[in-house]
DNA sequence: TTTTGAGTTGTTCGA
DNA sequence: GTCGAACAACTCAAA
Protein backbone atom coordinates (compact mmCIF):
# COMPACT_ATOMS: atom_id res chain seq x y z
CA UNK A 1 0.00 0.00 0.00
CA UNK A 2 0.87 3.41 -0.82
CA UNK A 3 2.41 5.72 1.52
CA UNK A 4 3.02 9.39 1.96
CA UNK A 5 6.47 10.31 3.36
CA UNK A 6 6.00 14.16 4.53
CA UNK A 7 9.36 15.50 5.01
CA UNK A 8 9.61 18.86 7.68
CA UNK A 9 12.70 19.16 9.68
CA UNK A 10 14.05 15.71 7.90
CA UNK A 11 15.39 16.92 4.91
CA UNK A 12 17.25 13.56 4.01
CA UNK A 13 17.50 10.06 2.40
CA UNK A 14 20.07 8.40 4.59
CA UNK A 15 19.43 7.03 8.63
CA UNK A 16 16.12 8.17 8.31
CA UNK A 17 13.56 6.28 10.23
CA UNK A 18 10.29 7.53 9.07
CA UNK A 19 12.05 6.66 5.81
CA UNK A 20 12.45 3.09 6.75
CA UNK A 21 8.55 2.96 8.02
CA UNK A 22 7.51 4.09 4.86
CA UNK A 23 9.32 1.67 2.77
CA UNK A 24 7.66 -1.09 4.53
CA UNK A 25 4.34 -0.14 3.83
CA UNK A 26 5.21 -0.21 -0.02
CA UNK A 27 5.55 2.71 -2.44
CA UNK A 28 6.63 6.22 -1.28
CA UNK A 29 5.72 9.39 -2.53
CA UNK A 30 7.45 12.27 -1.17
CA UNK A 31 5.82 15.42 0.14
CA UNK A 32 7.11 19.11 0.98
CA UNK A 33 4.78 21.63 2.23
CA UNK A 34 5.47 25.21 2.28
CA UNK A 35 3.08 26.65 5.11
CA UNK A 36 3.02 29.92 4.95
CA UNK A 37 2.47 30.00 9.03
CA UNK A 38 6.39 28.75 9.20
CA UNK A 39 7.93 30.68 5.95
CA UNK A 40 6.47 33.85 6.87
CA UNK A 41 8.33 34.88 10.18
CA UNK A 42 11.40 33.35 8.57
CA UNK A 43 13.93 36.24 7.53
CA UNK A 44 15.26 35.43 3.74
CA UNK A 45 18.44 33.52 4.42
CA UNK A 46 17.22 30.48 6.25
CA UNK A 47 14.26 30.56 3.78
CA UNK A 48 17.06 30.89 1.35
CA UNK A 49 18.58 27.01 2.69
CA UNK A 50 15.47 26.10 3.23
CA UNK A 51 14.75 25.79 -0.66
CA UNK A 52 18.41 24.84 -1.48
CA UNK A 53 18.14 22.59 0.80
CA UNK A 54 14.83 21.25 -0.73
CA UNK A 55 16.30 21.09 -4.36
CA UNK A 56 19.00 19.05 -3.24
CA UNK A 57 16.79 16.81 -1.56
CA UNK A 58 14.82 16.59 -4.70
CA UNK A 59 18.00 15.76 -6.79
CA UNK A 60 18.92 13.28 -4.24
CA UNK A 61 15.63 11.63 -4.84
CA UNK A 62 15.64 11.49 -8.47
CA UNK A 63 19.02 10.04 -8.25
CA UNK A 64 17.34 7.36 -6.87
CA UNK A 65 13.88 7.43 -9.01
CA UNK A 66 11.81 9.39 -7.23
CA UNK A 67 11.07 12.95 -7.06
CA UNK A 68 9.82 15.63 -4.30
CA UNK A 69 6.42 17.04 -4.47
CA UNK A 70 6.49 20.48 -3.40
CA UNK A 71 2.67 22.04 -2.45
CA UNK A 72 1.92 25.49 -1.00
CA UNK A 73 -0.18 26.19 1.69
CA UNK A 74 -1.89 24.77 4.97
CA UNK A 75 -0.87 21.10 5.94
CA UNK A 76 -4.30 20.26 7.21
CA UNK A 77 -5.69 21.01 3.83
CA UNK A 78 -2.99 20.17 1.99
CA UNK A 79 -1.56 16.69 3.06
CA UNK A 80 -4.84 14.63 3.34
CA UNK A 81 -5.30 15.84 -0.37
CA UNK A 82 -1.89 14.09 -1.34
CA UNK A 83 -2.75 11.10 0.50
CA UNK A 84 -6.09 10.77 -1.58
CA UNK A 85 -4.19 11.53 -4.96
CA UNK A 86 -1.53 8.61 -4.28
CA UNK A 87 -4.35 6.53 -2.31
CA UNK A 88 -1.83 6.44 0.51
CA UNK A 89 -2.82 4.28 3.59
CA UNK A 90 -0.32 5.75 6.26
CA UNK A 91 1.06 9.43 5.96
CA UNK A 92 4.89 8.67 7.64
CA UNK A 93 6.51 11.98 9.41
CA UNK A 94 9.51 12.46 12.11
CA UNK A 95 8.21 13.48 15.22
CA UNK A 96 7.98 17.01 15.38
CA UNK A 97 7.95 18.81 19.13
CA UNK A 98 8.08 22.33 18.50
CA UNK A 99 4.69 24.64 19.62
CA UNK A 100 3.18 25.29 16.30
CA UNK A 101 4.41 21.48 14.82
CA UNK A 102 2.91 19.03 17.73
CA UNK A 103 -0.38 21.39 17.13
CA UNK A 104 -0.45 21.39 13.09
CA UNK A 105 -0.08 17.75 13.48
CA UNK A 106 -2.58 16.84 15.56
CA UNK A 107 -4.80 19.18 13.46
CA UNK A 108 -3.56 17.24 10.56
CA UNK A 109 -4.15 13.48 12.33
CA UNK A 110 -7.69 14.60 12.54
CA UNK A 111 -8.10 15.67 9.02
CA UNK A 112 -6.48 13.02 7.55
CA UNK A 113 -9.55 10.63 9.09
CA UNK A 114 -9.05 6.93 8.03
CA UNK A 115 -5.62 7.51 6.59
CA UNK A 116 -2.79 7.16 9.91
CA UNK A 117 -0.20 9.88 10.48
CA UNK A 118 2.31 7.67 11.90
CA UNK A 119 5.33 9.43 13.63
CA UNK A 120 8.79 7.35 13.61
CA UNK A 121 12.10 9.36 15.27
CA UNK A 122 12.71 13.12 15.99
CA UNK A 123 15.55 15.40 14.82
CA UNK A 124 16.93 14.11 18.14
CA UNK A 125 19.07 11.57 19.37
CA UNK A 126 17.07 11.61 22.79
CA UNK A 127 13.56 13.00 21.75
CA UNK A 128 11.78 14.86 24.03
CA UNK A 129 9.34 12.30 26.49
CA UNK A 130 11.69 9.55 26.41
CA UNK A 131 14.35 10.96 28.95
CA UNK A 132 12.82 11.78 32.83
CA UNK A 133 13.52 11.81 36.15
CA UNK A 134 13.05 8.88 38.65
CA UNK A 135 9.74 10.71 40.06
CA UNK A 136 8.86 10.70 36.12
CA UNK A 137 9.02 14.44 35.87
CA UNK A 138 11.18 16.33 33.36
CA UNK A 139 14.98 17.50 34.46
CA UNK A 140 15.40 21.40 34.54
CA UNK A 141 18.67 21.23 35.11
CA UNK A 142 21.11 20.72 32.31
CA UNK A 143 23.81 18.66 34.34
CA UNK A 144 21.89 15.94 35.13
CA UNK A 145 19.97 15.88 32.17
CA UNK A 146 23.36 15.39 30.64
CA UNK A 147 23.99 12.43 32.62
CA UNK A 148 21.53 10.76 32.26
CA UNK A 149 21.38 11.56 28.34
CA UNK A 150 24.81 10.24 28.30
CA UNK A 151 23.83 6.67 29.92
CA UNK A 152 20.16 6.84 27.99
CA UNK A 153 22.32 6.19 25.10
CA UNK A 154 21.09 6.59 20.99
CA UNK A 155 20.33 4.28 18.47
CA UNK A 156 23.27 3.70 15.90
CA UNK A 157 22.84 5.15 12.33
CA UNK A 158 20.45 3.16 10.34
CA UNK A 159 22.14 1.50 6.89
CA UNK A 160 21.07 3.79 3.64
CA UNK A 161 17.80 2.01 1.87
CA UNK A 162 17.21 5.02 -0.40
CA UNK A 163 18.36 3.17 -3.42
CA UNK A 164 15.91 0.22 -2.59
CA UNK A 165 13.28 2.54 -1.95
CA UNK A 166 9.84 1.95 -4.30
CA UNK A 167 9.41 5.61 -5.21
CA UNK A 168 5.77 6.92 -6.26
CA UNK A 169 6.26 9.28 -9.36
CA UNK A 170 4.23 11.17 -11.32
CA UNK A 171 2.16 13.96 -8.75
CA UNK A 172 1.99 17.76 -9.41
CA UNK A 173 3.76 19.65 -7.62
CA UNK A 174 4.97 23.35 -7.90
CA UNK A 175 8.30 24.10 -8.32
CA UNK A 176 10.35 25.18 -5.57
CA UNK A 177 10.99 29.06 -5.49
CA UNK A 178 13.75 31.00 -6.42
CA UNK A 179 15.59 32.28 -3.40
CA UNK A 180 14.17 35.11 -1.73
CA UNK A 181 16.79 38.29 -1.98
CA UNK A 182 19.44 38.18 0.32
CA UNK A 183 21.42 40.78 2.08
CA UNK A 184 24.10 41.85 -0.82
CA UNK A 185 27.06 39.54 -0.80
CA UNK A 186 25.78 37.01 1.56
CA UNK A 187 27.41 34.13 0.47
CA UNK A 188 25.15 30.54 2.32
CA UNK A 189 27.50 27.40 2.82
CA UNK A 190 26.34 24.63 0.10
CA UNK A 191 23.13 22.92 1.62
CA UNK A 192 21.56 19.22 1.74
CA UNK A 193 22.35 16.08 2.98
CA UNK A 194 25.42 15.34 0.63
CA UNK A 195 26.64 18.94 1.81
CA UNK A 196 26.01 18.38 5.47
CA UNK A 197 28.26 14.65 5.08
CA UNK A 198 30.90 16.60 3.43
CA UNK A 199 31.03 19.47 6.15
CA UNK A 200 30.97 17.14 8.70
CA UNK A 201 33.65 14.72 8.27
CA UNK A 202 35.90 17.91 7.07
CA UNK A 203 35.28 19.32 10.28
CA UNK A 204 35.57 15.78 12.04
CA UNK A 205 38.99 15.15 10.24
CA UNK A 206 40.19 18.69 10.93
CA UNK A 207 38.61 21.37 13.86
CA UNK A 208 37.12 18.53 16.25
CA UNK A 209 40.31 17.77 18.25
CA UNK A 210 40.18 21.86 19.43
CA UNK A 211 36.90 22.54 19.85
CA UNK A 212 37.40 21.80 23.46
CA UNK A 213 40.24 24.26 23.57
CA UNK A 214 39.46 26.70 20.86
CA UNK A 215 35.71 26.85 20.52
CA UNK A 216 35.71 30.12 22.21
CA UNK A 217 37.45 31.83 19.98
CA UNK A 218 35.61 33.62 17.20
CA UNK A 219 39.09 35.18 15.37
CA UNK A 220 40.01 31.06 15.19
CA UNK A 221 36.99 29.94 14.26
CA UNK A 222 36.98 26.37 15.39
CA UNK A 223 33.04 25.50 15.70
CA UNK A 224 31.75 23.18 13.47
CA UNK A 225 28.83 24.79 12.02
CA UNK A 226 26.87 22.02 11.79
CA UNK A 227 23.66 23.90 13.01
CA UNK A 228 22.45 24.85 10.22
CA UNK A 229 22.35 21.48 8.78
CA UNK A 230 21.08 20.09 12.06
CA UNK A 231 18.29 22.61 11.85
CA UNK A 232 16.71 20.97 8.70
CA UNK A 233 17.89 17.65 9.18
CA UNK A 234 19.56 17.36 5.83
CA UNK A 235 22.05 15.53 8.87
CA UNK A 236 21.10 13.61 11.94
CA UNK A 237 22.89 14.06 15.79
CA UNK A 238 23.04 10.50 15.66
CA UNK A 239 25.19 10.38 12.53
CA UNK A 240 27.21 13.34 14.40
CA UNK A 241 27.55 11.22 17.56
CA UNK A 242 28.10 7.91 15.92
CA UNK A 243 31.79 9.69 15.40
CA UNK A 244 32.68 11.20 17.94
CA UNK A 245 35.44 9.61 20.29
CA UNK A 246 35.61 9.75 24.56
CA UNK A 247 37.96 12.79 23.85
CA UNK A 248 35.12 14.57 22.34
CA UNK A 249 32.96 15.35 25.62
CA UNK A 250 32.89 19.36 25.16
CA UNK A 251 31.42 18.77 21.32
CA UNK A 252 29.02 15.63 22.67
CA UNK A 253 27.81 17.28 25.34
CA UNK A 254 26.50 20.48 22.86
CA UNK A 255 24.12 18.06 21.12
CA UNK A 256 22.84 16.93 24.80
CA UNK A 257 21.82 20.99 25.11
CA UNK A 258 20.32 20.57 21.92
CA UNK A 259 17.88 17.48 23.19
CA UNK A 260 17.81 19.52 26.51
CA UNK A 261 16.46 22.85 25.14
CA UNK A 262 14.05 20.99 22.67
CA UNK A 263 12.79 18.83 25.84
CA UNK A 264 12.18 22.26 27.69
CA UNK A 265 10.24 23.63 24.83
CA UNK A 266 8.19 20.85 23.97
CA UNK A 267 7.31 20.51 27.88
CA UNK A 268 6.49 24.28 28.19
CA UNK A 269 5.57 25.38 24.74
CA UNK A 270 4.20 28.62 26.55
CA UNK A 271 8.50 29.41 27.39
CA UNK A 272 9.06 30.50 23.44
CA UNK A 273 7.59 33.46 24.34
CA UNK A 274 7.04 33.79 27.87
CA UNK A 275 9.36 34.02 30.76
CA UNK A 276 10.32 30.79 31.99
CA UNK A 277 10.65 32.31 35.47
CA UNK A 278 7.06 34.39 35.72
CA UNK A 279 7.92 36.27 38.52
CA UNK A 280 10.82 37.97 36.61
CA UNK A 281 8.60 39.04 33.72
CA UNK A 282 7.61 41.73 36.03
CA UNK A 283 11.23 43.56 35.91
CA UNK A 284 11.31 47.19 34.46
CA UNK A 285 13.35 47.23 31.20
CA UNK A 286 14.04 49.87 28.26
CA UNK A 287 11.90 49.86 25.08
CA UNK A 288 13.10 47.88 22.37
CA UNK A 289 11.91 50.64 19.55
CA UNK A 290 14.24 53.83 20.15
CA UNK A 291 17.67 54.39 19.46
CA UNK A 292 20.14 51.90 21.27
CA UNK A 293 18.45 48.91 19.98
CA UNK A 294 18.49 50.24 16.37
CA UNK A 295 22.51 50.34 17.00
CA UNK A 296 22.66 47.28 18.45
CA UNK A 297 20.66 45.46 15.46
CA UNK A 298 22.85 47.79 13.24
CA UNK A 299 26.10 46.35 14.79
CA UNK A 300 26.89 50.32 16.05
CA UNK A 301 27.21 50.59 19.72
CA UNK A 302 30.46 51.55 20.11
CA UNK A 303 31.43 48.35 21.67
CA UNK A 304 33.81 46.82 19.08
CA UNK A 305 32.97 43.32 19.73
CA UNK A 306 29.42 43.40 20.02
CA UNK A 307 28.78 45.17 16.70
CA UNK A 308 31.48 42.63 15.30
CA UNK A 309 28.87 39.71 16.89
CA UNK A 310 25.85 41.38 14.88
CA UNK A 311 27.57 42.87 11.49
CA UNK A 312 28.47 39.15 11.54
CA UNK A 313 24.95 38.07 11.95
CA UNK A 314 24.11 40.28 9.30
CA UNK A 315 26.59 39.45 6.88
CA UNK A 316 26.03 35.46 7.02
CA UNK A 317 23.07 34.74 8.72
CA UNK A 318 25.14 32.95 11.46
CA UNK A 319 27.02 34.25 14.80
CA UNK A 320 29.89 32.16 16.61
CA UNK A 321 28.67 30.86 19.89
CA UNK A 322 30.60 32.95 22.49
CA UNK A 323 29.58 36.27 20.67
CA UNK A 324 25.68 34.75 20.63
CA UNK A 325 26.40 35.62 24.50
CA UNK A 326 28.22 38.48 24.31
CA UNK A 327 25.56 40.43 22.28
CA UNK A 328 22.49 39.01 24.29
CA UNK A 329 23.94 39.99 27.64
CA UNK A 330 25.01 43.51 26.22
CA UNK A 331 21.13 43.96 24.89
CA UNK A 332 19.73 42.39 28.07
CA UNK A 333 21.96 43.68 30.76
CA UNK A 334 23.50 46.67 29.23
CA UNK A 335 20.97 48.19 27.28
CA UNK A 336 18.21 47.04 29.58
CA UNK A 337 16.19 45.30 26.77
CA UNK A 338 13.61 42.36 27.16
CA UNK A 339 15.65 39.17 25.73
CA UNK A 340 12.73 38.51 23.78
CA UNK A 341 13.16 41.36 21.16
CA UNK A 342 16.68 40.19 20.45
CA UNK A 343 15.55 36.61 20.34
CA UNK A 344 12.93 38.17 17.57
CA UNK A 345 16.25 39.74 15.71
CA UNK A 346 18.16 36.30 16.00
CA UNK A 347 15.65 34.38 14.76
CA UNK A 348 15.16 36.76 11.50
CA UNK A 349 18.74 36.55 10.47
CA UNK A 350 19.99 33.18 11.46
CA UNK A 351 20.32 30.32 8.93
CA UNK A 352 20.37 28.04 12.00
CA UNK A 353 17.95 29.78 13.87
CA UNK A 354 15.94 27.17 16.13
CA UNK A 355 12.91 28.36 18.35
CA UNK A 356 14.07 26.16 21.64
CA UNK A 357 17.73 26.39 21.48
CA UNK A 358 17.22 30.22 20.85
CA UNK A 359 14.74 31.15 22.81
CA UNK A 360 16.03 29.34 26.12
CA UNK A 361 20.07 30.52 24.85
CA UNK A 362 18.11 33.97 25.18
CA UNK A 363 16.71 33.11 28.48
CA UNK A 364 19.51 31.83 30.11
CA UNK A 365 21.15 34.80 29.43
CA UNK A 366 18.51 36.76 30.70
CA UNK A 367 18.47 34.94 33.74
CA UNK A 368 15.07 34.22 33.45
CA UNK A 369 15.04 30.30 31.98
CA UNK A 370 15.75 26.90 33.19
CA UNK A 371 19.50 26.52 35.14
CA UNK A 372 19.99 30.02 34.12
CA UNK A 373 22.42 32.41 34.55
CA UNK A 374 23.12 33.72 37.90
CA UNK A 375 22.02 37.58 37.81
CA UNK A 376 25.06 38.81 39.03
CA UNK A 377 27.06 37.36 35.78
CA UNK A 378 27.25 39.98 33.17
CA UNK A 379 29.46 40.26 30.60
CA UNK A 380 31.98 42.58 30.36
CA UNK A 381 32.30 43.40 26.69
CA UNK A 382 35.71 45.19 26.76
CA UNK A 383 36.80 41.89 28.25
CA UNK A 384 35.22 39.69 26.23
CA UNK A 385 36.60 40.71 23.40
CA UNK A 386 40.12 41.06 24.67
CA UNK A 387 39.63 37.54 26.06
CA UNK A 388 38.77 35.76 23.32
CA UNK A 389 40.10 37.70 20.39
CA UNK A 390 43.12 38.87 22.15
CA UNK A 391 44.79 39.85 18.67
CA UNK A 392 41.62 41.19 17.81
CA UNK A 393 41.72 39.77 14.22
CA UNK A 394 37.75 38.85 14.31
CA UNK A 395 36.81 42.63 15.45
CA UNK A 396 38.91 44.09 12.38
CA UNK A 397 37.31 41.13 10.50
CA UNK A 398 33.82 42.52 10.50
CA UNK A 399 34.56 46.35 11.75
CA UNK A 400 36.18 47.90 8.08
CA UNK A 401 36.30 51.39 10.56
CA UNK A 402 39.07 49.49 12.68
CA UNK A 403 41.11 47.97 9.97
CA UNK A 404 43.91 50.12 10.58
CA UNK A 405 44.15 49.94 14.73
CA UNK A 406 46.79 47.05 15.55
CA UNK A 407 46.39 43.97 17.81
CA UNK A 408 43.90 43.93 21.14
CA UNK A 409 43.68 48.16 20.80
CA UNK A 410 40.85 47.64 18.50
CA UNK A 411 38.72 46.98 21.31
CA UNK A 412 38.87 50.08 22.93
CA UNK A 413 38.95 52.44 20.42
CA UNK A 414 37.95 55.01 22.30
CA UNK A 415 41.35 55.13 23.94
CA UNK A 416 43.54 56.20 20.67
CA UNK A 417 44.73 59.32 20.39
CA UNK A 418 43.06 60.01 17.23
CA UNK A 419 39.94 57.30 17.33
CA UNK A 420 38.21 56.65 14.11
CA UNK A 421 35.58 59.09 12.96
CA UNK A 422 33.39 57.07 11.29
CA UNK A 423 33.26 54.44 14.32
CA UNK A 424 30.48 55.51 17.09
CA UNK A 425 31.48 56.45 20.55
CA UNK A 426 30.41 53.57 23.33
CA UNK A 427 26.49 54.20 23.70
CA UNK A 428 26.14 53.17 26.98
CA UNK A 429 28.37 53.22 30.04
CA UNK A 430 29.13 49.66 30.91
CA UNK A 431 29.86 49.78 34.30
CA UNK A 432 27.25 52.11 34.80
CA UNK A 433 24.92 50.09 33.52
CA UNK A 434 25.71 46.71 34.89
CA UNK A 435 25.46 48.89 38.11
CA UNK A 436 21.76 49.46 36.84
CA UNK A 437 21.40 45.60 35.60
CA UNK A 438 22.18 44.27 39.21
CA UNK A 439 19.53 46.98 41.02
CA UNK A 440 16.84 45.67 39.05
CA UNK A 441 17.39 41.70 39.00
CA UNK A 442 17.99 42.45 42.87
CA UNK A 443 14.60 44.44 42.73
CA UNK A 444 12.82 41.82 40.97
CA UNK A 445 14.12 39.40 43.35
CA UNK A 446 13.32 41.20 46.43
CA UNK A 447 9.72 41.11 44.98
CA UNK A 448 9.83 37.86 43.95
CA UNK A 449 10.58 36.42 47.99
CA UNK A 450 8.30 38.93 49.20
CA UNK A 451 5.14 37.97 47.11
C1' DT B 1 9.91 13.25 54.14
C1' DT B 2 14.10 15.29 54.87
C1' DT B 3 18.51 16.35 53.85
C1' DT B 4 22.37 17.28 51.15
C1' DG B 5 25.02 18.76 47.36
C1' DA B 6 25.16 21.14 43.27
C1' DG B 7 24.29 24.43 39.62
C1' DT B 8 27.61 26.09 30.98
C1' DT B 9 29.83 29.93 29.25
C1' DG B 10 31.64 35.97 34.62
C1' DT B 11 33.51 40.12 36.97
C1' DT B 12 35.41 42.76 40.47
C1' DC B 13 37.93 43.67 44.41
C1' DG B 14 41.38 43.31 47.59
C1' DA B 15 45.29 40.83 49.36
C1' DG C 1 50.40 40.18 37.72
C1' DT C 2 47.94 36.46 40.16
C1' DC C 3 44.63 34.39 43.14
C1' DG C 4 40.64 33.53 45.98
C1' DA C 5 36.49 35.25 47.67
C1' DA C 6 32.26 37.46 47.11
C1' DC C 7 28.40 38.18 44.45
C1' DA C 8 22.80 35.41 46.93
C1' DA C 9 19.65 32.71 47.72
C1' DC C 10 16.92 29.25 45.59
C1' DT C 11 15.56 25.28 43.19
C1' DC C 12 16.46 21.01 41.57
C1' DA C 13 17.87 16.07 41.79
C1' DA C 14 18.82 12.26 44.23
C1' DA C 15 19.82 9.65 48.24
Amino acid sequence: MTSVLWFRRDLRLGDHPALHEAAGDGPVAALFVLDPALLEPSGAPRVAFLYRSLRALDEDLRSHGGQLVVRRGDPVKVVPEVAKEVGASSVHVSADFGPYGRTRDEAVEESLGDVRLVRTGSPYAVAPGRLTKKDGEVYKVYTPYHRAWKEHGWRKPATPIASRVDWHTGLNGIDIPGDPALPEGMDLPDAGEDAARKAWTKYHDGGLGGYGNDRDRPDLDRTSRMSMYLKWGAIHPRTILADLGPGDETYRGEIAWRDFYATILATWPESAREYFQPELATMEYAPADGAAFEAWTQGRTGFPIVDAGMRQLLALGWMHNRLRMIVASFLVKDLHIEWQHGARHFMKHLVDGDLASNQHGWQWTAGTGTDAAPYFRVFNPITQGQKFDPQGDYVRRWIPELLNVPGKAVHTPWELDAPPVDYPEPIVDHKKERLVALERYQAARAGRSSS
